[in-house]
DNA sequence: GCCGGGCCTTGACCTGGGTCAACGACGCTG
DNA sequence: CAGCGTCGTTGACCCAGGTCAAGGCCCGGC
């Protein structure tokens, strides 16, 4: 149980007594760094939003080579695609970055209500939507582009869409998790970097990272 | 218009009027192989459901190297959740591989029947889940799989569950598309056969395949 | 303050699969 | 049936990025 339900899309078209019943049934839980919140596999009994820290959705080859699908930060949910999922298993295991609380939310209510409530359904559908077309691009990425485009892209979907000439960002996760999500080793990672800095598009002092030409950038990264 | 609506789960749910609706503003329309149905950043005004012949959804690198996201043939559906993208325009492009008849279902009507129709709805979200985790296990294929590995897991995923040793399979698209659909040069997947026929796990004479030992196959792509 | 264990970086090396080129096997068309 | 274009196959070569190893940096615990 939880006290106030957060606030979030797909919570607005729910009435009071709709409302009170997820809260109801919802958890919260806690997390130090590096705990499994679930594995892929397992019974898929509730889906989740962040309250606070970070997440990561991955997959492991048998090798053990850790392939990370998503990273999430508060307040973002994750994991509502397994509502509809015939086996209703997780496809993909899920671990905590840093000490991290989050809301728990039973499939089987938030289901029943899904039911009940045509603009949540809607929402749900907008919120998929969104996951498949960000799955694609993943695809895409992985297939056509290399690493240093991979990189680029990622950088420049942090900097705000007006930004010029120069602009500072805070890289959100550890290079590590960030090589992972982008499908590199950590090193290759590194050497991206190095060649961007060799070239004068970057200035990095740890996650700080100091994009010198984001106008440059993009063009590179559409042109090649 | 069309004379029927098709059958489809999307359309079970739907009563009389709704149906008329969606008949009446459905259009066939025909092509011929190699055609483009769409093309990426199109504006989105309709969805498809194939009735005879086959597409491929794909996108393009700058250099022009084509990377298959999905191949269809009758009686499938596609682009389905361009329903639900703020910008309304097409993700992928699309193309005809053969003589193919598609229906194309107008999305502002179907739109809106989704705003009435709560099983539709619903079977909506079960359709984008499916594809969601499809395009989850592509992302995975193509980060933590090789060349071999990913036409092994292509090819059982066409043989019948319970076979155990020996199956032949007929492909359903050329090798080139298959290629390209697992993003692999044909060159590669050429070498690929070729390595499972000197291996003994396969025979091939043109578009079919005999797998002569299902089992060792489904273990070697499980343990490797 | 020192120690240990993550991270990150850099170098040296290796390899899977892409690229380029040549060629045989089919169809289709005139 | 000759000519041609597309598809698939095979060989030779090459390179992006993975792997392995070593070392620097930072931070937390004792």
């Amino acid at each position: 149980m939880i006290d106030q339900l957060p606030p979030h899309p797909l919570f607005e078209g729910l009435d009071y007594a709709q409302r009170e019943r997820v809260r109801e049934a919802t958890d919260i839980r806690q997390y130090d760094a590096g705990e499994t919140l679930f594995r892929m596999g397992d019974e898929a009994r509730r889906f989740f939003m962040i309250r606070r820290g970070q997440v990561k959705l991955f997959r492991l080859s048998p090798a053990g080579q850790e392939k990370i699908i998503e990273l999430f930060s508060a307040p973002s949910t994750f994991a509502e695609a397994v509502m509809f999922f015939d086996r209703q298993v997780y496809p993909v295991n899920a671990e905590s970055l840093e000490e991290t609380e989050v809301a728990a939310f039973p499939v089987a209510v938030f289901r029943a209500i899904l039911e009940e409530s045509h603009t949540t359904c809607l929402r749900l559908l907008g919120v998929l939507s969104m996951r498949l077309k960000g799955r694609l691009n993943d695809v895409d990425a992985l297939s056509l582009q290399n690493a240093s485009l991979r990189t680029a892209n990622y950088l420049l979907q942090m900097v705000p869409r007006e930004a010029m000439d120069e602009v500072t960002v805070e890289l959100p996760y550890s290079k590590r998790n960030i090589a992972a999500r982008l499908s590199l080793q950590p090193e290759t990672l590194s050497r991206v970097f190095a060649r961007l800095k060799s070239t004068g598009l970057l200035e990095t002092s740890g996650a700080e990272l100091r994009i010198l030409d984001v106008e440059g950038l993009r063009n590179w990264a559409l042109g090649e």
